[in-house]
DNA sequence: CGTTTCGTTGAAGAGTGTCAAGGCCAGTGG
DNA sequence: CCACTGGCCTTGACACTCTTCAACGAAACG
């Protein structure tokens, strides 16, 4: 854990809660959590829907599977993996969380959470009450809209994530791991060259189907090709066209 | 290509709808695609939505990736898979689809479908317009909350496909496809034990991450083991504890 | 400064993939 | 009716990728 956070009051699960006013609309992330184009009223009975905020502390959960489902939750600062576990305790991760992302819609069929989300760093999200925001998005069609967007868009993405751990090798799927992740940060207004993995080896390696030892190998064997450097959790892209040139089918070349 | 139906007038795709009422409330299936509960004006709201069929012959495609998204789906009749391809031309299958199930709902992140979805038998869907489900849901909260239900059920399923594919053998994966199919074939009222397999051993096989042979030995190795008996499609469980029990842990015990 | 967690690297082995040959079955045409 | 064709499935032998096991080094934490 790290030392001197000045959060130190706030660390038992019902009250870190911030109750402090909510302005979507000064939110530096809109522009990849909210539609283009909400009216001014319309801001307004969003604001009023997400009215508060929740930190999590690195290590802490968000919810955990078999929760009850009562909200959604847009990512304000941090960082958060999901993850799956099966009967026999085996755990997936399903996916990281950044910046602007949208949490929590696995729990809406059930009710209930079908997975874990855990915090890889000190995080903040805005709680999104699941039946406000259904009688909101009633109201304001663009809302709606960009909701169900949202729902469909992690449907696409976790096809995308089948593609990479059904028909992918080691390599490819590391590639296309840091690109995406490179993308991400871009998108966010980081560097999208230099970036600081907030996970762990056997974390990446449970997301794309390797064990730890192959992720390290492989990072090793990228750095070795000068394609990245790594050095530790710090990595940078030194060759963003050798990582998307083994991505599509360098093993078709080769093999 | 079959030969002998009895709709040879209607293969050419923009003739492929069938105009017939819908009837919803008649559909013996409507316990899978519909939420309980309905009031009859509720239906009779649905019925005006879900106004047309569409014929799809095995072989044929229902729509493919890059065609504009206009409809969901749900599969009155038949079998089908979706699937998605990487740039270099990688097939992965992402799902199969049976009766009461729902299709499309990738599209609607982009207005553009990101899969393929071919029918793996002559089959028959409800279109449903989305344009007009998304007033329909919004007249009618319990269709509303039963889409966005769908939608999240879609996520979770794909989170259980991660789970296999990134955790397990091919004998669990196996195992688990079986039973899968197993399960849902007794919540339509056909047999749990005895099926008709629908699909090649190839598709099988992209849709968990494995290579067709790989495949065609784990079949030979369960009936080796008096799990199953395989006959090229026709397939019967005989014993179904058998298989949960390599899905869960069977691996963990023995390594 | 010791402890713990995390990361790297090597060697050996297991699990799948690849390649190749042959069998089964449905549909086709003689 | 039969032989032929092509698609699908099965099986074997071998190669290869990734995992497993183990040891060690580096960083983070109290």
């Amino acid at each position: 854990m790290k030392a001197g956070s000045d959060e130190g009051s706030m660390n038992a699960p019902n009250f870190s809660f911030s109750h402090l006013k909510v302005a979507c609309s000064n939110c530096n992330l809109r522009e990849l959590c909210l539609p283009l184009g909400l009216s001014l009223p319309d801001i307004e009975k969003l604001e009023e829907l997400v009215a508060t905020r929740r930190r999590i502390k690195r290590g802490e959960s968000l919810f955990r599977a078999g929760d009850r489902f009562e909200s959604l939750y847009a990512v304000r600062l941090g960082f958060l993996k999901s993850t799956v576990m099966s009967s026999d305790g085996r755990e997936q991760v399903t996916g990281f969380y950044m910046g602007g992302e949208l949490l929590g819609m696995d729990g809406i069929s059930n009710e209930t959470h079908s997975c874990d989300t855990v915090a890889l760093e000190d995080t903040e999200v805005c709680v999104i009450p699941y039946e406000r925001l259904e009688d909101v998005a009633n109201a304001v069609p663009v809302l709606r809209n960009h909701f169900h967007k949202v729902m469909s868009r992690e449907i696409v993405r976790e096809h995308g994530v089948m593609l990479l751990l059904g028909s992918m090798h080691a390599e490819e799927r590391l590639a296309a791991f840091l690109l995406n992740l490179s993308q991400r940060f871009e998108a966010r207004g980081y560097s999208r060259t230099e970036f600081v993995l907030r996970m762990t080896r056997a974390e990446i390696g449970s997301f794309l189907g390797l064990k730890l030892e192959t992720v390290s190998r492989v990072l090793s064997r990228f750095a070795g090709e000068n394609l990245i450097e790594v050095n530790q959790k710090h990595v940078r892209i030194t060759n963003p066209d050798g990582l998307r040139h083994i991505v599509s089918g360098q093993s078709a070349a080769s093999c």
